[in-house]
DNA sequence: CTTTGTTCTAACAGCTTTGTTAAACAATCT
DNA sequence: AGATTGTTTAACAAAGCTGTTAGAACAAAG
């Protein structure tokens, strides 16, 4: 089903069939999202693609090659995502906080299994740590600053309860990642419990904006 | 090193020499945590443990069995965690939940690596991950139950905001774990706003217990 | 129907990894 | 001493995996 027709060629000479590519590319990331980078092997990536698997070395030369195509086009995503939870309309503080936590919580949704991908391949290799280590600091080089300022004028004039903006980041992330992190684990919990991803998904999204606006609420039933 | 000397073996026979396999054991320990099942090489693991490679399959047969061996041990540990951290002494219902949150963190700060490794083992495996099941079941199965009464109350009589059991669990280790899962990426973040890892660890636990508690208390400035 | 460049297959080369085995070795028991 | 048992080594076998290559099949254009 690959090989049903050759490339059209207007340009003579030098084009790759689109398809074959596509398919390798897509049983790649399936492959290495379910099972890791050592844990895919490229035979079955070429079988799952309906390709010989000197194919894949045709198309993409290396494993390793292969796999940076899969893994850059996640760190996109990921890319992707800052930028589209970050910026918001005109709103009211509060509503802008929960806006951000509800979008943040949605492209997750969408992408369930991004956040273990990136982490693991992260965790398991030093060297792709430090390729990513200097995107990190470039990117919020540019993007804190600004959010910052925004951050101290809101807590003062909304009489919030005071808290970093760092630390709130990390409130919002982990709440909302923890869900697709430990999703493999908890899919034995949200059947016993919440019936159906579904209404896991939206109880917890619930849950997150709740605790998250609770957290940045003043209370006059101090504890302590 | 380990070569040093056979064991001296009062019992007649039948003995191991522990520090043989108490060296791979710990080599395969580490090299597990660190690179997972696929990314370990059984060669490596015989090499930091200052061992030839057939002597690991002479004390454990299979890789497969080694790591399981690594595997349940550290899935008693998360038992562990659960019992030492769930039953606490007498005290007032808010000084509980402060004391729970609290012990997680510090439980999982002596086991950094733990619930990575766990949670993605258990993702990439699909018979691990079914193996468990049961076992969660069961567990929680004895355990919920009579949690569920002592939290209803509580509710009830500290006039708390009224949130389900299951949902507040989720909250606590979202919050801890996360905090552990992204450990190889956070360093990044930890070296610049927060100095050390002590430091971070010190200023998230707090920042949980204090994200949890607000959840918990009944707020008068309802927002919405 | 030949030429030209591209896509594809089959076979294979070479390395890595897991696992086995035979024989040497050390300690203990009789 | 010699037999027995448990431990270790070195060498080997077999399978698995990545990557290569020679050339066939093919499409398009002359």
């Amino acid at each position: 089903m690959i090989t049903s027709g050759r490339k059209v060629n207007t340009g003579r000479h030098r084009m790759l069939s689109e398809d074959t590519e596509q398919a390798i590319l897509l049983a790649a990331e399936q492959e290495f999202m379910q099972k890791g980078y050592e844990g895919t092997k490229t035979v079955t990536i070429a079988r799952n693609a309906g390709v010989t698997h000197a194919m894949l070395h045709y198309y993409f030369g290396t494993k390793e090659r292969l796999f940076n195509k899969i893994f850059n086009e996640k760190m996109s995503l990921l890319g992707k995502m800052v930028t589209d939870v970050i910026f918001e309309p005109d709103m009211t503080p509060l509503e802008k906080i929960t806006a951000v936590v509800d979008r943040h919580f949605d492209f997750l949704a969408e992408h369930p299994d991004l956040p273990r991908f990136l982490l693991n391949e992260l965790a398991y290799n030093s060297e792709r740590r430090r390729m990513v280590e200097h995107k990190l600091r470039f990117a919020w080089g540019k993007l804190l600053p600004p959010l910052q300022l925004d951050w101290d004028k809101m807590i003062v004039e909304e009489g919030m309860k005071p808290i970093s903006m760092i630390d709130f980041i990390l409130d919002v992330v982990s709440l909302n990642l923890f869900v697709f992190l430990a999703l493999p684990v908890l899919d034995v919990v949200i059947d016993e419990f919440y019936g159906s991803r579904k209404a896991f998904f939206e109880a917890r999204k619930r849950e997150n904006v709740e605790i998250i606006m609770q957290r940045l609420l003043q209370n006059n039933n101090a504890y302590e």
